[in-house]
DNA sequence: TTTTAATAGTGACCTTATGTCACTAATATG
DNA sequence: CATATTAGTGACATAAGGTCACTATTAAAA
């Protein structure tokens, strides 16, 4: 036995000094996703600190114990403080921690993805010079902070995942959508083809759309404007093998 | 312009102060499976300190910045440390963090999972009263420390989709193996039968086994062994809508 | 007004994956 | 040598997905 298990455990919590070793920092990231003027794009802020200063990178930042209770609360806390943006849903992505990534020090960020519909962004406070929704096609010629593009990389292939087993990036679109935007998403996502008939069958099998009675009239035939229906989140393309 | 982005940045990285503000605790999980006796196990220790002194638990601990470099590392060293398990690949589960999971205060985890062919496990260090490989069907019964219990549900759920998807559980089983014990991993984690017709179809069809021309005799008809083909735990159950 | 280009949506047939279950195969035991 | 027991296959049915030509509906051009 150890000397510790010999006290009871209200001493050892009284006693106990969190700050007594290094611990990590730690912070939440988010990358969020939109579908906006036929593209695919993604938040970003430009930093106006240190360390990093002038690159942008995701909308994130240190945990404020004081403030937040849990990691939900701190992600979606720092999102809005910096781009003013309120997500809908985020999804937990991963996390990623070592002594590299950030210069000051060993640091741990807890990372959130989710596909949201575009709404307007802004940079509100010291820290944000800038934010802005940033055409994926784009990151190929930025460099951005710390391991973000680590971070959106990861979001892409999980948002590839939903494309293929899936119709939730029809949260990433307006409430009333046409199949043919749907199907451009999810090419975006997928990053290949899809064939119409194929796509449309899977998604009216499901029974997770709702025609709106209305049609959205561009160029050629108009196309029958849908909403989704309840329940759609949960809904994947596969057999389901537990019936 | 803030005052800070004033100064360069070795300056600001000279001056910074990562005790400057409460962080949050960090620590790292993991829930370890494997198959052995015909039942899922996972793999917990007797905590032998305080907090939860006494509570079985998942092999993890605090994240020493001063002697691992990265995440899995501290992973790796940690349940090395407690069980004297060496974990062949451990994939990331999810992170949990709250101000009440911990009474020492804000901790956050990243959770680990593996399926591992058994072996065998000892108490290694002090703060360890026992280490055990665990029944799955006894944890209704127990109270786990922490939000243990929450973790190894997450990471059931992740084992049930790998088993409805792919092979990936063989890693559970011993080098050699039989169809039938591949089938009954397999219906364990999924909570129910499979039509064995299917179940060898479509792992046959994947190419991923490799007939040894040994065979397991007990009662009844022999069975023929196989091993793991190289590439096995990619192979997904699903259509490959990406060609 | 008619024609044409453009885009939306469907019909029909094909291939592949999976479900089902009865059947055969190979062993141990008595 | 008969029987119980477990492993493995044959064969047909259903369901999902791939392919592509066809029809439908509009705007704009002729």
């Amino acid at each position: 036995m150890s000397e510790q298990s010999a006290m009871d455990e209200a001493t050892y919590l009284q006693q106990y000094d969190p700050k007594q070793f290094d611990s990590p920092l730690v912070t939440v990231d988010a990358a969020l996703f939109t579908y906006h003027d036929g593209v695919l794009k993604v938040l970003l802020v430009e930093r106006a600190s240190h360390p990093e200063l002038g690159k942008w990178g995701l909308p994130g930042g240190f945990i404020d114990v004081h403030r937040v209770a849990d990691l939900t609360q701190a992600i979606n806390g720092v999102i809005e403080d910096k781009t003013g943006i309120t997500a809908p849903y985020l999804e937990q992505l991963a996390s990623y921690g070592n002594n590299r990534r950030d210069k000051r020090g060993w640091s741990v960020t807890v990372s959130y993805t989710a596909l949201m519909a575009y709404q307007a962004c802004e940079a509100r406070i010291a820290t944000v010079a800038d934010a802005q929704w940033v055409d994926v096609a784009q990151l190929p010629e930025m460099t951005l902070a710390f391991d973000h593009m680590t971070i959106i990389e990861a979001g892409r292939e999980r948002l590839k995942q939903k494309a293929l087993y899936s119709i939730v990036p029809a949260y990433a679109l307006a409430e009333e959508f046409t199949f043919p935007e749907l199907q451009h998403l999810h090419e975006l996502l997928i990053g290949k083809p899809l064939q119409k008939r194929s796509f449309r069958r899977r998604i009216e099998q499901a029974n997770l759309l709702e025609d709106t009675g209305k049609f959205r009239k561009d160029a050629g035939r108009p196309a029958i404007l849908y909403r989704l229906a309840a329940g759609a989140e949960q809904y994947r393309f596969v057999r389901n093998l537990e019936d």
